[in-house]
RNA sequence: GGUCCCGUGGUGUAGCGGUUAACAUGCCUGCCUGUCACGCAGGAGAUCGCGGGUUCGAUUCCCGUCGGGACCGCCA
């Protein structure tokens, strides 16, 4: 083997002329019998070279052994085309390199689906031969985006003094937050590591220990079931900062941001980003990471309909809920009677009993199943509440106000989606803050951290830690992209007896508390810095910034929705000798259940 | 844990209670000196995911199961 001069894709016209060795994988072979055109590829594009049966026969003899993606190395000529055969489609189509030696250095199986991009095979057979997907250009350039945006992150970072600390991948297992990957201890009978959900108490404790600006790009677990924005193992920008306030923290992170949209996309951004409070985003976007790339905003109108005839909606608001509605702008034709009334299933999913609908007609008329219930003036009021015009329809959840958000949100999303509302060059950053800092949990009788339990309270709500917890607002926030949450961070909590008040809102005995997290509230007593900070998840960030709308395509080796990886066989049985050195042993599985 | 969708040559699809299981593309062979979605001619390639049931007969209908996907719950 020789070694390469250049790489396919900067063969232009300025090489015209030059002697060249190129390596490559063939992209594509067309034999015209005494000439054969092979496109040859490598990372950085792909260049024609010719093999004429005239000039080098013994090149031609081998070309016609050439399959795709062999892998070849050829030298030749650059020399440019006839203007008639110029390829205008391709970087190097004004030339080609003509063949003067042909090495073939090594063969390739026919392949189970084609190199190319916008190639139609389905994502299985993408998965277990996924060494072959990541050839295609197009998820080459998703992996190199996301190198750049982490290798851009770094950059940031450093200049703004934060330094990159690793912190352990065997940690401990603890009962807060999602289900952990665990890993059984050989030397510890019976005891487990659990990988991290994230690096949280670690960073806090680099933060004790006085290292002022630390960051990650850290790898965390988690075992919940997945989604199509959500993978077991995911990687996330950990930022960790003292003495800096969420003001500076947020300002920093908007500017990280731009520049990242600037450099990587080219596109400015305005800031400082929108904020909107917790209850804002749900009552306005049914969302607590709302797509504010689309109208039709929540409107409640549990004032308007609660003096109607509509028996459904008045009684609802009488017993505690609201009416909430969207309007949808000028599909009063695209949608049939039988079309709006399978909308319904879509607000079953989260619980709302049915969705109501009216089409807005000339001179403020109400059309559908339950205009009668709506007098001529109750009708204009409702028109009016939406700013709605002849043309639009109107959907109604009448419900519990968590139903009427969650149903209307997920809504509306349905018909941004279905309407092609989206505008895609666009990237609506925004903040949401003031997330309660706690809800009852039925299920576990006790109050459970929405953030996580050393998110620190707004100052001003700290006295209802006794009293009302489910008032106190967080001192987190949330960074939002599109409708996906990028992000989220919190001001912490770095006062021992603070933390231990937390402990107890969330239930726990102070023996549990110091057994779990001891380790922190020891800390706590070493003189803690007020600290503060975030984490981005990257695969997210990455997929946005791709266009993508599946994390799968940003990740070199995914998993499936099932949490298997297809090109392992990842999960899988390990020797009865693996699991007698753990002390393991698998009961065997459930049937059906016995009674 | 739940709901829904999908599973047919290598790949992507079509199909139907009885078919020679169709089409495109890929693959193989031959021909071809300007192709670049090369062309032309010929060819191989499918236990219709697996198991059970209904039926005279199932790739087709039903149940289960496995695999993939989307969503609800879950994900501090």
């Amino acid at each position: 083997m020789k070694q390469r001069t250049h790489v396919c894709g900067e063969i232009l016209e300025k090489y015209i002329g030059e002697k060249v060795t190129l390596q490559g994988w063939v992209k594509k072979r067309r034999d015209l019998g005494q000439v054969i055109f092979i496109d040859l590829r490598d990372r950085s594009g792909h260049v024609q070279v010719v093999c004429n049966g005239e000039k080098v026969p013994q090149a031609l003899e081998l070309a016609e052994k050439v399959r795709n993606e062999y892998v070849i190395e050829i030298t030749g000529q650059v020399v440019a085309r006839d203007e008639e055969n110029f390829n205008e489609l391709i970087p190097t189509g004004k030339v080609e390199v003509m063949v003067e030696e042909l090495t073939i250095l090594n063969a390739s199986k026919g392949l189970p689906f084609m190199i190319e991009d916008d190639v139609e095979v389905s994502e299985d057979v993408r998965l277990k031969y996924r060494y072959l997907d990541l050839r295609r250009p197009k998820m080459y350039d998703s992996m190199y985006l996301r190198h750049r945006t982490t290798k851009l992150i770094r950059d940031i970072l450093d200049e703004e003094q934060f330094m990159e600390v690793e912190t352990p991948m065997l940690t401990k297992s603890t009962p807060e937050g999602a289900r952990d990957y665990l890993v059984p201890s050989r030397v510890h009978h019976g005891e487990f590591y659990a990988l991290p959900q994230s690096p949280q108490l670690f960073k806090q404790l680099l933060m004790v220990s006085g290292f002022e600006r630390y960051y990650q790009i850290a790898r965390c677990f988690r075992d919940e079931d997945l989604r199509a924005d959500r993978q077991p193992e995911f990687t996330q920008v950990d930022i960790e900062a003292s003495f800096m306030g969420k003001e500076n923290l947020l300002a920093m992170m908007e500017d990280m941001m731009a520049r990242i949209m600037r450099e990587l996309k080219g596109i400015e951004i305005t800031k400082p980003f929108p904020r909107l409070t917790y209850y804002e985003a749900m009552n306005r976007f049914g969302s607590d990471k709302p797509d504010t790339r689309y109208g039709m905003e929540l409107v409640d109108v549990s004032e308007q309909v609660q003096t109607s005839d509509f028996k459904v909606f008045a009684n609802t608001v009488k017993n505690g809920g609201v009416v909430k509605g969207i309007c949808v702008k000028g599909v009063a034709d695209q949608y049939s009677r039988k079309d709006l009334d399978g909308l319904g299933s879509v607000v079953e999913i989260y619980g709302a009993k049915g969705l109501a609908w009216l089409k807005v007609e000339k001179d403020k008329a109400l059309k559908g199943p339950i205009a009668k219930f709506f007098d001529e003036a109750k009708a204009a009021e409702l028109i009016d509440s939406f700013g709605a015009e002849a043309g639009d329809i109107l959907f109604f959840v009448a419900d519990k106000q968590r139903v009427a958000w969650d149903a209307l949100g997920a809504l509306r999303i349905k018909f941004a989606k279905d309407l092609e509302l989206v505008n895609h060059e666009e990237f609506n950053f925004l903040w949401v803050t003031e997330f309660p800092l706690l809800s009852y949990d039925e299920d576990a009788d006790r109050y459970v951290a929405e953030h996580h339990p050393f998110t620190r309270p707004v100052a001003e709500d700290e006295e209802l830690l006794e009293t009302a917890p489910e008032n106190i607002r967080a001192e987190a926030y949330d960074l939002v992209l599109n409708g996906y949450e990028l992000g989220g961070g919190s001001q912490r909590i770095y006062e021992r007896e603070l933390q231990e008040k937390m402990f107890s809102a969330l239930g726990f005995t102070e023996e549990e508390a110091k057994s779990q997290f001891g380790f922190l509230l020891d800390a706590f007593e070493y003189g803690t810095p007020p600290h503060g900070g975030i984490a981005l998840g990257l695969d997210r960030l990455v997929m946005i910034l791709a266009g993508r709308n599946n994390l799968r395509e940003t990740i070199a080796f995914p998993k499936t929705a099932s949490a298997s990886c297809l090109l392992t066989n990842a999960p899988s049985g390990v020797s009865e000798a693996q699991l007698n050195d753990l002390n393991l042993s698998i009961k065997p599985k459930e049937k059906e259940k016995t009674n």
